[in-house]
DNA sequence: AGTGATCCTCGGACGC
DNA sequence: TGCGTCCGAGGATCAC
C-alpha cells in the first residue's frame, strides 16, 4: 500500500530507469486503469513518439514528465511499475504497457485494478483533478509548524482521518499515520481541535521523523505482493503499531491494539495514547 | 462538514 | 484433512 514513502522510491527508481527513453507504442489491456482521456486508442496515440524527460511526485501521485505532456499516475492499494525487455514474459495483472523504442518496456501491474492514469499538457495537470486539491508536502521546507497548524488545528474531526485526508496534509495512508499518531503519543479518534499546542509540535515532528525515516529506507513492504520485484522497502522492520496487534508496545510494554477508526483498521498503544479524562467528561456533559 | 459505501482481487481465517 | 465460503486489506471518490 503505497504512501508517500514508498511512491518516493517507486520516483527514484523509475527515474533513473526511464529518463530519456521515446515510447514508440503502448498497450492498454484494461481501459479502467485511464481517467483521462478514457478512450485507450486516444491515450496511446497522445503519447505515442514522446519521450520522458523525468519522473515526479506529488504526494501519492506520480508525475512522469514527457515532451509536452505529463502523465499522473496513482498506484492505490497495489500498483506497479516495472521496466522489461520487450521479449520477457507478460506477467498476470500487468495492464498497460508502454514500448519504447529501445527494445524494453515499461509496465504497469496493478491486481486490485484500483490505480488510475491521467495524461494532461504540460503545465495544466496542477490546475486539474486529481492534482489541483492536494495539501501541503510534508517534506519540503515549506511544511512548517505554522502551516501545518493553520490547516488542521480548528478542525472538529478526528485527527486520524483528518491526517489520511490529503486535502490538507499529503502522502500519509495508513500504516504512517497510525505510526506517526503513536510516535506522538496521541490517540486517532482525538478532535483535532483538542490538540494541545505540545501535542501539534510533537505531532508535526513524528510526520516529517517517520516519514522522512521511512524515505531513508526505501519504504516499508507489508504482505507477500510485493515479492515479485523484490523487497521495495526496509521500514516494515522499524514499524512500531501497525500489524503488530498483541504485542508488546515498544515503549511501555502493553499489548497493542487494534480498533477501527474512520473505517480504518487502526492500531494504537492504549497506555501510550490516551485519551485524555477532561476531553471525555466534556463530550458527555455536552449531549 | 463529516460519514459511509464503493471499486477490486487475493489470501487467510473459519466452518463443516 | 479437505474443501468451500466469507471477510479484510485500504486510497480516493461519490452519495448522502
Amino acid at each position: 500500500m503505497p504512501e508517500l514513502p514508498e511512491v518516493e522510491t517507486v520516483r527514484r527508481t523509475l527515474n533513473q530507469l526511464v529518463a530519456g527513453k521515446r515510447i514508440e507504442r503502448v498497450t492498454v489491456s484494461l481501459p479502467r486503469i485511464l481517467q483521462r482521456p478514457k478512450e485507450p486508442s486516444q491515450f496511446a496515440e497522445l503519447l505515442v513518439g514522446r519521450t520522458i524527460v523525468s519522473v515526479e511526485r506529488r504526494g501519492k501521485f506520480l508525475r512522469i514528465l514527457l515532451d509536452g505532456l505529463v502523465l499522473v499516475s496513482h498506484l492505490r492499494m497495489e500498483g506497479r511499475y516495472g521496466v522489461y525487455e520487450q521479449d520477457e514474459p507478460v506477467e498476470l495483472h500487468t495492464h498497460v504497457r508502454f514500448h519504447f523504442e529501445d527494445g524494453t518496456e515499461l509496465r504497469y501491474k496493478d491486481v486490485r485494478q484500483f490505480g488510475t492514469m491521467h495524461l494532461f499538457r504540460s503545465g495544466e495537470e496542477l490546475e486539474l483533478p486529481p492534482l489541483n486539491k492536494l495539501g501541503l508536502e510534508p517534506l519540503d521546507e515549506s511544511f512548517t509548524l505554522k502551516a501545518f497548524k493553520k490547516v488542521l488545528a480548528k478542525r472538529t474531526t478526528k485527527i486520524k482521518p483528518l491526517l489520511l485526508n490529503q486535502e490538507y496534509v499529503v502522502g500519509l495512508g495508513n500504516i504512517y499515520v497510525d505510526e506517526a499518531l503513536f510516535t506522538a503519543g496521541i490517540h486517532p479518534e482525538r478532535p483535532a481541535d483538542s490538540l494541545k499546542p505540545a501535542e501539534w509540535t510533537k505531532l508535526y515532528e513524528a510526520v516529517r521523523f517517520t516519514l522522512s525515516r521511512a524515505v531513508e529506507a526505501g519504504g516499508s513492504s507489508i504482505k507477500s505482493y510485493v515479492n515479485g520485484e523484490g523487497d521495495m522497502g526496509r521500514f516494515q522492520h522499524e514499524l512500531l503499531v501497525y500489524g503488530r496487534k498483541d504485542e508488546p508496545c515498544s515503549k511501555c510494554g502493553r499489548c497493542i491494539e487494534k480498533l477501527v477508526v474512520g473505517g480504518r483498521g487502526t492500531h494504537i498503544c492504549t497506555s501510550c495514547q490516551p485519551i485524555p479524562k477532561s476531553r471525555l467528561s466534556v463530550k458527555l456533559n455536552g449531549k
